[in-house]
Parts: C-alpha cells; structure tokens; sequence
DNA sequence: AGAATAGTGTCTCTGAGACAATATCAA
DNA sequence: TTGATATTGTCTCAGAGACACTATTCT
C-alpha cells in the first residue's frame, strides 16, 4: 500500500568536473541535446539507471560526455538539491546527486550520445553563463569545495600528472585559490609533510635550474593544513 | 518519451539527531512501525512527500517523530545513499538523503505516528546495535561529520541553551571528540576568538567560583581551528 | 654574464600546550 | 578553612610568513 503523496522521482547524477589549462581553472559543461533545457549549457550528468548506485552514475556519465575514463578522476560528493522548483522541464520531479571530479590532463572533450557539445570553460566565465536548472549553485559550491578540500587533504595532486615538480603543485593552489604563494615556503611546507608528495629521484629541466620530481604520496590529509 | 531503464526511486530523508545527556553523546533512534523492516532500530527519518524538499522532510520528520519543534536544531546535509541493494524491504528502491542535527536540551523524546517508540540512545551503544538499512554507516559517518566540523565552526554551541558557561562548551568538545581539554588554554581559546561567544555580564553559581555566562556569537567558523 | 627558476637559511611573530598561580564561591 | 571550579600568567615549542641568499640551468 503506497501513500498518496509520498515523492517518486527521478534521480540524477551531476557533476562538477574540474581541471587546469594553462594554469587556469576550468570546468566541463555540456550543450543539452536532450529535450528538456534543449540548448542551454548545463553540468555534466544524466539519470540514475535501475542497479545502479549515484556514483556508478557519475562515473558512467563523466566517461561518456566528457571522455574521462572510469578511475581517471576522484569522484567525491558534493551534496543533494532536491528543491521541488529546481526542473519545471521534466514531467517529474527530479532530484540531483552532485559529484566533484578533479581531473589532470584532459584528454579533449568528446560529444557523446546524450550531449550535443563538451567543452572546458574558465570557472569565472561560467559563472557569468546561465546554465540550465539550477546548475550555477552546484557549480559554486563544487568550487567552493575544491578550494576548501585543498587546505586539509592531499587532493591537489589530482589535478597533476602522475609525476609533476614542487612549482606545478603550487600552481595548482594560486589557480584554484587565486592567490600568490611564496614558493619557498610552499616548498619547505609540501616536503615537510610525510606521505604528501614522494621524490622520484628524476628532474625536469625546463627555463631555470632542473626540477625535482615528485609523485603523489599515501597520505589522504594534511596536517597542520596549508592556509589560504 | 521515458527511457525504460531509468530508475524511479522514493527519496527518504533520515537524520543523525545528536545531543548531549549527562555528559554524553546521544543519537535519537525509532523502533520501526511501518511495514519494512518493522520492529528494528533505525534513524528516524521518512519519505519525502509531493512539493517538499529533502530539508523540509527532514525538518517534518524529527519534529514528528522525535518531538523536536521545527527551528529548534540545526540541520546540515551529510550526503545521500543510493547503493541499490541498500533497503530491500520496499517494492522500490529507497535514496536516503541523510541529515545531521545537532540539538540542545532534548525535550523527551514523543513517540510519533510513523514511529513505535523514540528513545536518546548513547552512540557508543548505538554503534553495537544492529540498525535497519544502512542506517549503522549513516550513524557512523554523522558522527565523524560532527567531530570534525567542531574543530573548524562555531556548531558546538548547537548542544546548548542560549546561555552556557565555558565549561558547558567545554564539556560538549570533550564528550564529542571523547578527550580531556585542559581548562585554561581552552578558556584562553574560545574567548580570544572573536564572534565565538557573547558575554551577557549574568554569571552562573556552582560548586566553585561563580562562571560567567555567554551566548553564541554571530561567527559561523574558526580561524583558526580547535585542535583535536 | 645575465636571466630564470629551484631550493636553503634565518629571523620574527603567532598560537598551542604545559602548568603554576590567583580568584571566588559553597560547605 | 578546605575543596571546588573559574580565570589569568608565564614559559616553551612548532609552524607560518617575509625575505635574503645560494644553486643550477639556458641563452
């Protein structure tokens, strides 16, 4: 025996997915070619599938609008918007299970089945964008998030090839924060920190003197943590 | 048009209602009347209805089953649970967007319609109880939320009445985090940060010298943070 | 040589923690 | 007076930030 009024609803997987290009922030949005919001630029996503789990989902979508394979990206959850007016365009509620991806290398954005076009977009410029439903509000908070998660865990490195130097991490931090950072404090603070970063013994010669190259370490959190 | 394998879900809302007795740290638990899983412990919490939010029901929710009136806690979003075999005891499958409450002075607990019986339940015990669904990780991981946003927000204030001497705060951080705190360097603390706590000028008389009261400030978070 | 980037040394300041000392009440 | 709790003082240590300095490459 159902009650009335209880809620069914659809229920979709969202993602703001991030990454540096030329050391800018940039987030992957998609055109919608599906009928609902036909045109407008939205995040990533799509519906839930019978058997599967909301990061199942996210994974699936993110691999098949965006191109980044499953296990490319740390997928965290952002939070929930289950606000009754959030989509007037589906014939039932809908409600959003939002995902932050941080991705390193971009393979290029390829268009899928279910999205007309992906691309990368500059954070601040999409924040001038109207994205369709209420995806500008995941979009900040997911940035927000990103910017809160770099202080206390090791989850800059995701944005980073397998082996990167010192000064590219802290590239990473002024993108994402937008802020200067003294590169030898950043320095002595990241090396300091068991299990942050590990040296591979290998450098990278570029305009100055050779860099030293690091892979990720095993540490997940950051203590003390970085400051913004 | 639907596409035949997209998911059609009820969404419930399922709160961590946490508090303070005698020292130590609660969580509101039901006794399940409703059909599934019937006569087990489990969160209180319920299905989100036509035209509610996640929030709204689960605002609804603890001030049915719990007795706690609407406005009286606060509620923040812990994550949502969508694993597909997570509730096997309805016809369909359940997402529980799960909540954190924090509530001070804890009228009794009201045995409501969708629940048996209501009852605080210290957490240590409850994490030996088996609870319906995945109720036991939802517990779990409200608990965590709670240690660790006390170290960077202003949410401790929550476990208490308008007006608290420092101890009282004091005594929430070592029930919660489950440490001793050393009086003074806490006292030091939490009345040098600024927007923490108000001073009301009444004073509070007990076993020793008299305390001096305060009540919540206007700030939201910690700069910088208590320490675990 | 000069520019550019990597990395180290050093000083100062702030804040956490240990713990002694003082203050103010009840019994 | 004694015991209990509140509050302040003081010392030490760790870490953040400013910034001078050294190291190693390319042009």
């Amino acid at each position: 025996m159902t009650t009335p009024d209880r809620l069914v609803a659809w229920v979709a997987a969202d993602i703001v997915a991030l990454t540096l290009r030329d050391g800018v922030l940039q987030v992957a949005l998609v055109k919608r070619k599906a009928p609902a919001a036909r045109g407008q630029w939205a995040l990533p996503g799509g519906f839930l599938l019978e058997e599967e789990s909301a990061e199942q989902a996210a994974a699936r979508e993110l691999a098949e609008e965006v191109g980044l394979g499953i296990g490319a990206v740390r997928l965290e959850q952002l939070g929930t918007y289950s606000a009754p007016k959030r989509d007037l365009e589906h014939s039932r509620r809908v409600i959003s299970v939002a995902y932050l991806a941080l991705a390193a290398n971009l393979p290029e954005t390829v268009a899928g089945t279910d999205a007309g076009e992906a691309s990368w977009v500059p954070v601040e410029q999409a924040a001038t964008r109207r994205l369709a439903f209420d995806h500008q509000t995941i979009l900040t908070d997911g940035v927000e998030r990103a910017r809160a998660k770099l202080e206390y865990s090791t989850l800059a490195t995701s944005f980073l090839d397998s082996e990167f130097t010192i000064s590219e991490l802290r590239a990473v931090y002024e993108a994402v924060w937008g802020v200067r950072l003294d590169p030898a404090n950043f320095h002595r603070k990241v090396s300091g920190t068991p299990g942050f970063i590990e040296p591979t013994g290998e450098m990278r010669r570029g305009r100055g003197r050779p860099a030293a190259l690091f892979t990720a370490g095993s540490a997940q959190s950051l203590n003390p943590p970085l400051t913004r």
